[in-house]
DNA sequence: CGTATATTCACCCATATGGATGAATATAAA
DNA sequence: TTTATATTCATCCATATGGGTGAATATACG
């Protein structure tokens, strides 16, 4: 996948999980297992197609998958696309590390009496 | 901090890391340590403004800190915030496995033999 | 003091988002 | 075939978001 394609993908997962609703939807997607969308919807407060918007957001990107079963809509949470986010903070921390290396050189260069 | 808090913390963190500006913000400034608000935005085509905005953004989702010395703003980045985001990943994954665990042990009941 | 620099504040604008409702579609069941 | 159920589609609405511009504020400098 090209930068720009991941960069983008990593926007979507990030964003998908950034409402609380969603989080708890993929919650309780992990909890129970595959699940309907009516079934789903039960847990909240919230109308049917409120929470089918959520699910297709989820589904955009990549965090759930839908297999249709007749008129029912079996939705199963995907974890693996979150290991994206994983894999961001990873590499940030490793460019922290880098340059704090990078200062430590420096200072030790600065005060070593050779 | 309670739940609710928690959960509206996560929310800010996902939300303000979702952004790609925001994401290449912070890479900066974990690269390059504290910088100021203008040298942040010569890296950017987009006015000094919007740049300003993002970094609001990022500062009230604890994921970079302020420190002003006369005129100028230094702004450095936070990484411990996103470890919230590890933390939230984490249980996720954790309640996953617990279930599937739980479906092993069912399927070796309903196969045993006593 | 007057001027230049660094940054935010106050708006404006177009688009996205999260919610709702009612209609449409597809399938199951009587 | 008629009816009920599961879900999405099409709209609508209020608010948030990401961008821009110009003015205001605060500090540094000549």
């Amino acid at each position: 996948m090209d930068e720009y394609k991941s960069e983008q993908k990593l926007s979507a997962i990030l964003k998908a999980t950034s409402d609380p609703t969603r989080r708890s939807l993929l919650t309780t997607l992990v909890q129970q297992g595959p699940s309907r969308v009516t079934e789903l919807a039960g847990h909240y407060d919230m109308s049917l197609n409120s929470i089918s918007k959520h699910i297709k957001v989820l589904e955009a990107a990549t965090l759930v998958t839908r297999k249709t079963i007749g008129r029912v809509h079996l939705i199963e949470a995907q974890l693996e696309p979150i290991n994206e986010i994983d894999n961001w903070f990873k590499n940030l921390r490793s460019i922290w590390d880098l340059r704090l290396d990078d200062l430590e050189t420096i200072l030790n260069k600065e005060f070593s009496d050779d």
